[in-house]
DNA sequence: GTTCTCACA
DNA sequence: TGTGAGAA
């Protein structure tokens, strides 16, 4: 259905709303915009507005930062998830949406394992 | 009243 | 990130 999935991707909810549906501030929710997590669109007095489908991207992210991740991971981990949505179009036509969050989690597990840095038992100096 | 941008502790 | 100023 997408109608359904059209509606989602309509902004039209501001700021404010946005505040109390995840609680966070509105410097956090712009903050987040900034580092490309989420792409609000803007109406004619340049107010952001966003769709459902934001407020579940910003509910993630939020998820993901107490989980103890940084924003730049986080932003990354998005970045590599869109660029696989298309990689999918591309090979394996449709994916389950079971299959599409263990992608997902692969990833955010790659991203954190690098945390972990490379310095085992060798120092660079 | 709400949100925007920019800047600073 | 928080907060305040000044404008829309």
């Amino acid at each position: 259905m997408k109608e359904k999935d059209l509606r989602r991707s309509l902004s039209v909810l501001p700021i404010g709303t946005v505040m109390k549906l995840t609680s966070l501030t509105a410097r956090q929710i712009r903050y987040y915009e900034e580092q490309g997590l989420v792409s609000p669109e803007r109406n004619e007095g340049n107010r952001r507005m966003y769709s459902l489908n934001d407020i579940d991207e910003i509910l993630e992210i939020k998820d993901y930062l107490s989980e103890g991740m940084n924003i730049s991971k986080i932003k990354k981990v998005y970045e590599q998830r869109k660029q696989d949505e298309l990689n999918n179009k591309d090979t394996h036509k449709n994916l389950s949406d079971e299959e599409a969050r263990k992608i997902l989690s692969d990833e955010l597990l790659n991203v954190g394992g690098l945390n972990y840095k490379d310095v085992k038992g060798n120092n660079s100096f």
